[in-house]
DNA sequence: AAACTGACGGGCG
DNA sequence: ACGCCCGCCAGTT
C-alpha cells in the first residue's frame, strides 16, 4: 500500500512543467485503473507531514475533465490555479484546464516498482 | 465493528 | 452537456 502511494509519487514528479494528468491516467498507468481515489488518496497523503516529496507537482493532477478537484486540500483554494497559470496552462471560460492542450499521459518505465 | 467519506471514473438516460 | 447511480477502497468516525 505504501508502495503504492510510492508509485503515485515517483509518476507524479514525471509531469512536465505546463502539463497535467489525471487520477484516471496514473492510476490505469500502475495497473489499478479502478482505483483512481486511491491516487487522490496519496496525494492528500502529501499536504500531510510532507514525509515524502514536498516538492512534488501535485498542482499537475485533475480529473478526468479537467477540474480542480483538489484545491480545497492546498494552501489557499486558488493556488493550485495560480500555479498552473504560472506555468503557461490555459484554462477554458468554464474554468477548467484545456485538457486537449496540456494532457500528459504517463508511459515507459517509471511504473515499474 | 459498522458506517460514512471522498483530490475518481464509467455507464446510462 | 447534465445528472444519477454504481463500483471502487483506504482512512476516519
Amino acid at each position: 500500500m505504501a508502495d503504492f502511494f510510492d508509485r503515485v509519487w515517483r509518476v507524479v514528479a514525471l509531469i512536465p512543467e505546463g502539463r497535467v494528468t489525471t487520477y484516471g491516467h496514473i492510476a490505469r498507468h500502475l495497473g489499478l485503473g479502478r482505483s483512481a481515489r486511491l491516487v487522490g488518496h496519496a496525494l492528500h497523503a502529501v499536504g500531510r507531514a510532507g514525509a515524502r516529496g514536498p516538492d512534488l507537482p501535485c498542482h499537475r493532477v485533475v480529473n478526468r475533465v479537467g477540474e480542480l478537484s483538489g484545491r480545497l486540500r492546498f494552501e489557499t483554494p486558488t493556488v493550485m490555479e495560480e500555479r498552473l497559470r504560472a506555468e503557461g496552462v490555459s484554462f477554458l471560460d468554464d474554468g477548467r484546464v484545456d485538457l486537449a492542450r496540456h494532457l500528459w499521459e504517463p508511459r515507459g518505465a517509471e511504473s515499474l516498482p
